[in-house]
DNA sequence: CGATTGCTTGATACCTCTCAACCCAGGTGG
DNA sequence: CCACCTGGGTTGAGAGGTATCAAGCAATCG
């Protein structure tokens, strides 16, 4: 597909789910050490639930490869998604016996279970074991209070422009993304609706910052006006 | 001032600061065997920065007494907080080298310092001190996760509801709740502005869902109401 | 080929923001 | 004692951003 058309975003390639998964880049920290189990890895579908809100909480996990969301449904079918995580993310720790909100597969993806037990044993276990679950858990704190900022005080523009660059550097700086979630997910995270994300996108295209060779590919082409959208 | 009259929210006599922080009661969790040293709380003042953005994370705290915000200001002046933070609550433990949000005194409060030393060097130290640490963490996360869903799914009503129910809940379960804060504080947490903060508690008033003896307490009269508008 | 899913676009409604005025309580100082 | 000022809060009118409702396109799948 050729140079852009600036209104022809109704005619672009799918991408296969597959093909995904591979361009995400692990997290930059170190696992060795960890003191975690070298557990095998379980395979999820696309789509499947990994655990969903009020089940026993009898382990937390681990990506190995893939993208899970974290979410949560309101009674009249709203939901908001709190976070995606990508490969090295470790997500599902409890405080309480049940999970409170529930994780879904967005694409096929691998991951290492722990059995809960090992937090609650913590004093008798590995102390580096400890400091490594603290570090995850401040890790998904920090990603959860930019989070709140996002929702919170940011128009359509800004939540769409950060989410972008959000996963550019996830990609490792290329500025050719592939989405591995769908418009509707994306929506649910950015607390927006599906229409708003897409006339946000395509909005984005128009005005030159982006192109999109295909539905789930966007590539920044002035990285500085997106940037500058999210100040 | 007598029973409720629609439309007079205008004349109500204010709250002497100092007896806020009282209303508040301590977390539910233990703090005996935490492992934390027990160091002298340091008093802030009303309005007191205790840190801010960019600050060196030289130390972490958890707070004695009072009530504190932890927030984030965009360039324009817009703000967000993140959370309020009440007796037995920590705050301020960074992954990195530095503060990535602000924390300022709600009200006048004490709080305990704990050199961030003790993070870094936990294997070496105490192991039921990481359990605490963790545990802390996951509460903080918990919380954050909540007001995800709070910011980006649901409307000013069930926001402001949200919040008066969650404060009665942190005032141990009395109907009556004495805000340590004020409409712009309420406003910035829950992602609206004053006037529509204000806006929609008169309204509450109006519906006979909450009476408002004055500015800063507000009792609820009709908790199923009000816990059925958060549904 | 029809059905389905994901996405885009348009028209309109509505909720919240913006801008503005005003009220109240408290403090200060003449 | 009163005039004045300030900070926090409330209320109104109008604007604007996002949601809602609806239609249609593209790609995939059976």
């Amino acid at each position: 597909m050729s140079a852009y058309l600036a209104h022809s975003s109704a005619h672009r390639p799918a991408v296969p789910q597959a093909a995904i998964a591979q361009t995400i880049v692990a997290r930059r920290y170190d696992d060795q050490a960890a003191g975690l189990p070298s557990n095998p890895a379980i395979h999820f579908e696309q789509g499947a639930e990994i655990y969903g809100e009020g089940d026993e909480a009898t382990a937390f996990y681990k990506v190995v490869s893939g993208v899970v969301r974290i979410c949560k449904f309101l009674s009249d079918g709203r939901r908001q998604i709190e976070a995606f995580h990508v490969a090295g993310d470790l997500f599902g720790i409890e405080l309480g016996a049940e999970h409170c909100m529930s994780a879904e597969a967005v694409t096929d993806c691998r991951v290492v279970a722990y059995h809960s037990r090992i937090v609650s044993n913590l004093p008798k276990t590995d102390a580096a074991l400890s400091q490594q679950l603290l570090s995850y858990a401040l890790r998904n704190l920090a990603r959860a209070q930019e989070h709140s900022v996002l929702l919170g005080r940011r128009s359509a523009m800004e939540k769409v422009g950060a989410f972008l660059l959000d996963w550019i550097d996830r990609s490792g700086g290329r500025r050719a993304v592939t989405l591995a979630m769908t418009r509707q997910d994306i929506a649910d995270y950015l607390g927006l609706t599906i229409e708003t994300v897409s006339r946000t996108i395509s909005q984005m295209e128009r005005d030159g910052i982006i192109d999109i060779p295909s539905v789930r590919q966007i590539t920044v082409k002035d990285p500085k006006t997106l940037e500058a959208l999210c100040a």
